[in-house]
DNA sequence: CCTTGTATCTCGCCT
DNA sequence: AGGCGAGGTACAAGG
């Protein structure tokens, strides 16, 4: 990883045309090739950057030095450092990555192996069923037999209430499957949203991710 | 801007939990209390970051430094520094910031200015129309004098349809407006997205921005 | 202070 | 490679 600061203005030409004033600021060049102009605020967001695959030219115009930085499809980023502040570089090896708790893909998963924490009786048909507007989440079967779509949300808002019900509209044009019902499970379910669901015979479960990680838990002592 | 490059563990706790085991990475503190923490690929993505405002706590604990960020929200980022290998701060100041161009309010612009782009005869109403739900991007009338809600995106989606399905839902209850017909604008418009819009009836137009802009040019060279 | 909508969104998964 | 959904989305603008 190499760090400069640079006072240097920055021009990048790809999906969109944007223009950097001359100013002082962090650029980082990471191992992976890919490059990123950070100011002293926001954590999150770079100023401009040009992620990897791509190739970085260092060039001189002048007596500044100019780099370019170019990607597969054409996108380009050119820094111009008229001063050049601090420049170092580091080895720090390849990253062992982060380890995640509290997703959906894991609720989902948690969930397709418990049905029995929606009602007694229900099974699962299969996980991320396809079709043709997009996989729904879980498809199952209640104690009666009846297809039941379950779509799945750390956080349950009026989009995810929208997106059950074109599955819904979708899944009861095929006779063999039709009548659908449909769940919307989430940890946390806002009102708006489960008006919505109600007003659309869609029903509402809130997830308890500790109790589903403890059954699974349980589950596991059993081997 | 404070550079720290230091063999370290991270723990997330928050939104969802997340740990990072120890390695080598690049820690970023920015004058704005915001903190940043970068393995040597990604150019966009911190692996690990707490967004301003929060406060950062520079502990100890035998003998290794821990760095304690917190946020209003009760959120904590964990730095478990064992190795510090480089330590610099710099001095930036506030930046300009960036000059984009080619967003989607241009192309509203540039599209409210052409409204012949769509068909002969067609006109504006008006831009950002507004509604209990929010504004209509761009309101017109085509030849024949029907009004036509226009939905402008860089790129079409989905949810861009469900967004003008809305719009048009409360348009025709107007009777001054209705009937109300759909437009969906994009520079690219996703296959799922182009089949819901059909499916509602709605029109599907790609724009070319570079052409729009063109126009806008030669419109200019006229006066 | 909230909600709403955009993003060079990034990222991962699956076709 | 392209499409699609999720994200600790982040972030800015507007009510």
């Amino acid at each position: 990883m190499r760090l400069v600061i640079a006072r240097c203005s920055v021009d990048y030409a790809g999906r969109l045309t944007a223009h950097l004033p001359s100013a002082p600021r962090l650029i980082l060049v990471k191992a992976d090739g890919s490059v990123s102009v950070h100011a002293d605020d926001r954590a999150y967001k770079p100023l401009n950057w040009m992620s990897p695959p791509c190739t970085l030219k260092e060039g001189e115009e002048n007596g500044t030095a100019v780099w370019t930085v170019v990607n597969k499809s054409g996108e380009k980023l050119i820094i111009t450092m008229e001063e050049v502040l601090h420049d170092s570089s580091h080895e720090l090896g390849v990253d062992p990555g982060l380890i995640k708790d509290g997703v959906e893909a894991h609720l989902q998963e948690l969930l397709a192996d418990r049905m029995e924490t929606l009602g007694e009786g229900w099974t699962l048909i299969r996980r991320e069923y396809p079709t043709a507007i997009g996989p729904v989440d879980i498809l199952g079967r209640d104690a009666e037999g009846t297809t039941v779509a379950i779509e799945i949300k750390r956080r349950g808002e009026i989009d995810g209430v929208e997106q059950l019900t074109r599955y819904l509209e979708l899944l009861n044009r095929d006779p063999h499957l039709a009548p659908v019902k449909g769940v919307f499970a989430a940890q946390e379910i806002k009102p708006q949203a489960r008006v919505l669901a109600t007003d659309r015979g869609i029903d509402c479960v809130t997830l308890d991710y500790d109790a589903l990680r403890g059954i699974e838990d349980d589950k596991l002592r059993l081997f």
